[in-house]
DNA sequence: CATGAATGAGTTTTCATTCAT
DNA sequence: AATGAATGAAAACTCATTCAT
């Protein structure tokens, strides 16, 4: 028993080190770019390894794209159960949400070039995956927005555009940082983050008086 | 002499066409997925006619994505010749850069594929192009928002900043757009723009009055 | 007009050229022991010239099948149209068959060797195929044997029956003869011949009387 | 002692167990669509403990072979024991013979798959195998013959020659069988015995009135 | 004795590119 | 100019075999 517990476990790292491994060769040359036997040398082990804990590339690919994706909506999950006011919540959450896809930065910029290539299991994983991520920093800033909104220190917008419209300013920030051509250095996040909180806080209620 | 312009020009309709259905190949089926027999065969000429008109398949796509960076470019700058009021013209902008990036949305997508993939020459191709038209987007908000901070309509930002963030903003629309899985339906766009401008605006100013 | 047919032909015979090269490679070494780039070799073309001609390694052993199908097909049918006695016709086809099989033995190896290897699609060309030369085959004896109790040179037996009968014998002897463990050196094809006859023939009317 | 007899005697009856397991697999998906894997799950045990048996996946299927070889030559031998009198022996043989081969049709199917594809080894150990099986079954015949012959009643023909024209046809009959293009249904064996044996028998010597 | 994780040689197939016509 | 037949490099994947436990 403690046998098997050990070999699992063992698996376990091994199957998580290869698919990291995997995922940071497939963003950085690309999916295609990159073969089995640079993810097998990269790994140290021999090419028919990774055959034995993934069966095809696609599905190593997927399994390494749920891994990530499992961890970014923990990291959400974690800024929801924080308890402070609505407008700090805010605050800190479009402070954490781009540093997260930074964070994950492989796996979106996998993402990205995967969109539109490749088979249709493969579209629908990726799909279903980044739906679940995004559903989850939905409901994060709606949540938030709406609680801000009943206690009048946000104007009374509706909660789930609002909350597509940060999302979508987030990613939008993430992904020049990820692209490569963004021209906003430190400090461009502050007056961002400034400008979309004054959109959204009462004119008489300002969000520097608390 | 005559005869040679008549070529020419008949060249030049030959390879737009070439390079409108490469592009849209490419962007269909990704470009690994796209053949250049597919290519071919999509554009009624034979293999090797592609070659006659483009060395390689990566070119092909170069000259394609200069080919429509170039328009997106021309767009942008009628926008910036138009001779209307800070705040119109932001609200404006706002509105055209999604539609832009909207009608381009087959190399958008084409790029974020290649983004990390293929030779050095097409990562510097592509990057150059991007920044071009990032560059001319950028200036065209930044000048906007300079003025309309002159003409006292806008709080004193940082006009790069600010241009950065709206650049952020409408791009990371466009992405989620682009990849499916926006929740920003009709009527959310307006709720994100009176939301950004509100940032923007003097408070005593209100976007509304106008 | 003439360059196509010029074209088609010269088509052909390379196709044909290929088909019968794979043919003898796949009987030689085996289907599996036979690679891609042994028919190639062989043929002194490149592997790629292989699948400008034929979609995959099964669809060229499939047209080669069906290329020699047709011919023993042909062969057999032109033994039909004899017209001779049905005891001449019948000792005749009684040597031919087990020449043809000899002849074509590089296809029957290969299909004995294919037998319940290989994919769906495979095993329903092979068994289409066969049962298509089979009846022939078959026809060809029933016809002869009916015409011979007809004329009450044969017993009145199950011209059917009869007809597999003869199919299997030849069979059987081609088989052993293929795969070497035959003990039927020349002048035994005789003695088997004499002893099939004189259990069709009449015994009051001896076959050897004519 | 008594130990060592026992572990003898299990290791008999695994390795006998793991070669039908092993042969059965072969007939049923061929050689090569049969992997070591797909034995050890079928036999129960682990892939490395076929290695403890066997040498290699070629060694087992030689072993399998003589496995079935032999107790198809046990069978021949028992059928050339028995005691009666030529004519009724011959009857019975040529119902036993397809019979035999239609019990082990799963060795014979692999045999015909094996045979040019394959090591050297492989080929000579099916070779003699098949030879010896062969060599008893003519030799089992060509005796029968031959005293019907002394006895007379059969026409003087070469026994050899006619045992090696009975194995043909049975064996054709088995090969039609085996591979499922079989028109001989059941009432067809009967006309075909019956059709050789009148060939052998004297014309005023009839078969049926025994 | 038994196991199953690890290996890498070897195969089919794709497709950008060339070049004779 | 235009074509399409020919090419071969490169990559995913399979599976018999080994060996540490």
């Amino acid at each position: 028993m403690a046998k098997i517990a050990v070999t699992d476990a063992e698996k376990d790292v091994k199957t998580s080190r290869i698919k990291q491994i995997a995922l940071s060769l497939f963003a950085e040359r690309g999916y295609h770019q990159t073969t089995m036997s640079d993810i097998a040398t990269a790994a140290g082990v021999g090419r028919g390894t990774l055959y034995w804990y993934f069966p095809s590339k696609e599905k190593l690919f997927i399994a390494a794209l749920w891994h990530e994706i499992d961890q970014m909506i923990a990291g959400s999950k974690a800024l929801a159960a924080q308890d402070i006011s609505p407008l700090d919540k805010l605050s800190l959450v479009m402070e954490e949400l781009p540093r997260s896809l930074a964070k994950h930065g492989n796996l979106i910029r996998s993402l990205c070039q995967m969109w539109g290539e490749e088979s249709e299991e493969m579209q629908q994983q990726i799909q279903i995956a980044w739906e679940r991520l995004n559903r989850q920093d939905h409901s994060l800033l709606a949540d938030i927005i709406r609680e801000g909104v009943a206690q009048n220190i946000f104007r009374p917008v509706d909660p789930d555009k609002a909350a597509a419209t940060l999302i979508a300013f987030t990613d939008g920030l993430c992904y020049h940082w990820l692209f490569g051509f963004s021209q906003l250095e430190s400090g461009g996040v502050e007056v961002a983050r400034d400008i979309i909180l004054q959109g959204l806080l009462y004119r008489d209620k300002p969000a520097d008086d608390k």
